[in-house]
DNA sequence: CCGGATGTTCACCT
DNA sequence: GAGGTGAACATCCG
């Protein structure tokens, strides 16, 4: 569940540990580091470490560290990102106990976690049930399309060369990052296009309005605060109802995705 | 109690 | 190469 949105939320929570210097990475549950190269001892190169920036791609957390390697994090479903104590998120969805914010809680499912010295101090940790996330060094950013938060439409308009279904090209990270199937859904229920159309079938007017819906509905869950915080959220489930017309929605899998659109006004 | 659903990424297949 | 399928994971819900 974890999209740009959410990411974007880690990103700005973990702004705080820039300048201070790791101290110790602990690895609970190898699993999560199951991308780093046996050879390399993932705690020995980070330990000594500044941290002199962080930045977000898409759903990628990249922290760079001074004189070291840069430290990626990927969240998978149901990671979420806690510093100093404080998650990234009040809720993620299909995610354990939203309720009782005790400590104990917070240091369950840890997977990966930085502390830093004194006189700082503090940590940073990915809490993670499903362990779908990962912690990778020098993350290939290469790999990952533009931004979709700042995403032209020109861009755009390239990465919907496919006869892919739309809804499929939006969440190909390799050619728009950040996008997941939540906001995949929002977006295009609120540019009135069907999920199932193939992409490279729009018209210029049409690339032209899924980008004004796909940069605004961005900036608007940024501000809600999650991706599950649509206006097509709660209409997601059997039943559910257009909240622009009132038509009945349909439920399908698209790209092996559960999509949820309204026939009526999605073309 | 158990099958199915959940969303992201990647390995594998055609 | 591009597109499609299913596995990986843990938890919840009916």
């Amino acid at each position: 569940m974890p999209e740009l949105v959410e990411v974007e939320r880690y990103r700005r929570l973990a702004e705080g540990v820039v300048g201070r210097t790791v101290f110790a990475a602990e690895v609970p549950d190898p699993w999560i580091a199951r991308d780093v190269d046996p050879s390399v001892d993932l705690a020995s190169v980070l330990v000594g470490r500044r941290v002199a920036s962080v930045h977000r791609h898409g759903k990628l957390l990249v922290v760079s560290l001074g004189g070291g390697p840069t430290l990626g994090l990927r969240f998978g479903m149901t990671g979420t990102l806690v510093v100093d104590g404080e998650p990234g998120v009040d809720r993620l969805l299909r995610s354990p106990p939203p309720t009782p914010p005790a400590t104990a809680d917070l240091d369950r499912w840890v997977r990966f976690r930085l502390r830093f010295a004194r006189p700082r101090g503090g940590q940073l940790a990915l809490r993670d049930p499903r362990r779908l996330g990962r912690v990778v060094l020098d993350p290939d950013e290469g790999a990952l399309g533009p931004d979709a938060a700042a995403v032209t439409v020109a861009e755009l308009a390239g990465a919907l060369r496919t006869t892919a279904p739309l809804k499929v090209r939006l969440q190909d990270q390799s050619k728009l990052a950040g996008i997941g199937n939540l906001m995949a859904d929002e977006i295009l229920w609120r540019a009135g296009l069907s999920p199932v159309r193939p992409a490279g079938c729009l018209s210029p007017a049409e690339v032209r309005r899924l980008h004004r819906h796909l940069r605004a509905t961005v900036d608007d869950l940024v501000e809600r605060g999650g991706s599950h915080a649509g206006d097509l959220m709660a209409q997601r489930r059997p039943g559910g109802r257009c909240p622009r017309d009132g038509h009945e929605l349909v439920r399908s899998s698209v790209g092996g995705r559960t999509s949820w659109w309204c026939p009526a006004h999605q073309r």
